[in-house]
Parts: C-alpha cells; structure tokens; sequence
DNA sequence: GATATATTTGAACAATCGCTCAATTATTTT
DNA sequence: AAAATAATTGAGCGATTGTTCAAATATATC
C-alpha cells in the first residue's frame, strides 16, 4: 500500500560524517550536506529533523567507528597494550593521510561548540567519556596480563592516554613531521604514570 | 584639517579577542562582533579589512597576551620551572572561571579551520610554536641552574609542554572536577621526559 | 491496471551572512 | 565662522543560511 524504497541510511550519515568530521559544524551548510549525501532536504528533514540531528547522528556514528576500531585492533593483537598504541598511532599518524580531518570529530566538536548546544556538546563529551572507558578496560585487561602494574588506576590512565591523543593530534595538524610524535607514543607506556 | 578622534583600537581588539575566543571563527558573525565591538561595518572595514582581517588581529592579540603573561610569571618567580608551571595551571585550571573559554583560542583555530582560511591557519600555527620558543627558552634557563637535567632537548621537553596544555584544555572541558587534572599538573615535571 | 500511500523533489520562505558606500558627523585649519 | 577633510553611520546590497511544504514520483496492495 505504500512506497518503500529508502536511501542508504548507514551510508548516508557515513558521507554526513565525513563532511562534519572535516569542516565542523559551524563551516558545514545543509547545501553542503545536501550535496555529500546526495538527498534533497525534505529528506532530510523527514529522517533526522534538522541539521543538529544529522550532526548527532554523525557523532555517534564516528564514536561507533573508533569502538570497533579498537576491538578490532584488540582482537588482531595478542596483548591489549600492544592495541592501544596500535589505536594511538593509527588516530595520530595514519589518519594525517586517510581521514577527513587529522582531529578527533569528539575533540573537534568539544573545543567548536559552546552551550549554546548543550545536546550536541554533551552527545560529544559522553562519547568521548566512552572511548575512555574502554581504553579503562583494556587497562584492566593489561594489568591481569601483568603488561601493567595492578596498583595502578586504570581509569586514571585511561584518561591520561585521553588527553595525551588530545594533544598530539592537535599537534599533528600544527607540524608535518611525524618523528617526535611517533617516538612519544612508542615511549608513552614505559614510563609514568604507566611505570 | 582633519577629523582624528578615532575609537580605542587596542580595546577594540580585545573585545573582538574575547567574543573570537569564546564562540570560535564560523560561528562569530559581523553583527555579533558589531555589537561586541560597539562599532558599525564601515569604521571595522575601514581599519581591518574584512572579517579575516579582525580574527587575525584577535589571533596576534591573544598570542602577545599568553607571550607577557608567560613573561610575568617569569619575573614573579625565582625558578623557570615554577613560572611553566604556574602558565600551565592557569591556563588550565583558573581559566576555566576567567576567560571566555577554557580552550587555547589558537588550539581551538587550529582545530576548526581548514585549507579554506590557509593565512589564519598559519598565523594560529606560527603564534603555537612562538609560545613554544618560549617554553624552550625558560627551559634552557632551567638547565643553567640545574632545575632540569643538561641532556635533555629543550624543544623536545617545550612540544612535550604544548601537546600537554592542549589534552589538558580539551579535557577540563569535558570533565567538571580539577582533581585530576591539577595533579597531572604538579607531577609534569617530576618524571619522564623531563627526568 | 487502478488505487492508496509513503517517499522524494525542489522551488521558495524569512532570516541572516559578509560587505559596500553615499550621506552624515566631528574635528582641524584657515 | 567658514572651509576642508577624515571618521563614522546605517540602510541596504546580493548571496547564503536552515527550513518548509505542495507537487511529483514510485511502490505495495487490491
């Protein structure tokens, strides 16, 4: 009785992502949008209510893809140490080349927008929250292996390998070499707070 | 023979600064830096150009402002190490309340703009690394009287203290409590890279 | 094949964008 | 006081913003 054929959602806030992930959501226009996901605006509208929702949709798309990257990453690799700096190396080194954008979206989002969007902001924040709470427990993980010392305080180092991304990605777009970068995050794990 | 009664250019940049700051470039609109700046387009065109032309002059602004305080803290403090420490909790910590953001307004451009604004781009990124110049020179002082190890390389430990300030920003602004972040602060300098 | 209905289209809305410039105002010199 | 001129004003330019909705289209049911 009635019509069916739908876009590619999936592939529809994948492109979104992509185009917020590298302008931000202030440089991105809905025409913009309109023509990276090829659908007209009534569509749009129909499926996310406005340029926030297609915004929040991409945040929590692009949170999705860093979680699975990371369990991805987990599975591939015998020890969770080893994958966490696989994790950190392929988010500040490889995407300079790969990405939209050599930023984290989270980050991005976080330092772009103030409280006058407190849905958006807080979306972003939260996501973030949950990067690190899975960098906890593959920390956890590490201290049963005996990679890390078990008195140590897996969320406080979670959140210092949060704010250690943090910077060196901003840093990454500041500089074209790579070399210091490489060499702290393969140095970041033998020394304090981790030693 | 002519009419010089002009507006106080050194208030208005730092009006312009603090609205630039606060909102970050997209979203900051002539009629808002108008109203901030209490002058209309014509006197603005007049003296800066365009709208690229004033976020320039907030950049500069905002880069001589962390230049002198940087040198303020020097001269209160008998130590250089004291002094970095002392710009670090600040710009971390008190500006959470102070300023108009929390963020490093220079961090935050390098984050938000892209390819499309090359020349703001740049000025963000020379004005980062003149800070960090700056964090190398305190720190040679620090090795002259023995605060900081001889062998060490003082640009090395200066980028250390940049990509630090700028996961700590972000950070404060996601989370509300200091705790962790202000004990992040006081051991900067106590273990590796800097012993 | 006709009907019903969900989807898609794209022209167009009011508001706002960065910016221009003729007109007005204010100051200095004569 | 008059003339000269720089500074300031603000209405308004064309373009673009986020969004709406009547019309057109495409599919499922009968």
């Amino acid at each position: 009785m009635s019509k069916k054929a739908k876009f590619d959602r999936q592939q529809v806030i994948e492109n979104a992502t992509n185009l917020y992930w590298e302008k931000g959501y202030h440089a991105t226009s809905m025409r913009n949008l309109q023509d990276a996901i090829d659908l007209r605006p009534g569509s749009i509208y129909a499926e996310f209510g406005s340029k926030d929702g297609v915004f929040k949709a991409s945040l929590e798309h692009y949170a999705e893809l860093g979680l699975t990257e990371l369990e991805n990453l987990r599975i591939q690799s015998s020890s969770p140490v080893e994958a966490l700096k696989g994790f950190i190396k392929q988010v500040v080194i490889d995407s300079q080349n790969e990405a939209p954008s050599c930023m984290c979206m989270l980050a991005k989002t976080v330092a772009e927008l103030t409280d006058d969007q407190p849905e958006l902001l807080s979306v972003a924040k939260n996501a973030l929250k949950s990067v690190e709470n899975q960098f906890a427990q593959l920390i956890v993980e590490a201290q049963k292996k005996k990679e890390i010392g078990k008195s140590k305080d897996p969320q406080e180092l979670a959140r210092f390998l949060q704010i250690q991304i943090t910077g060196l990605r901003v840093y990454a777009k500041t500089s074209d070499d790579n070399g210091p970068l490489e060499k702290m995050i393969d140095e970041l794990f033998d020394h304090h707070p981790f030693q």
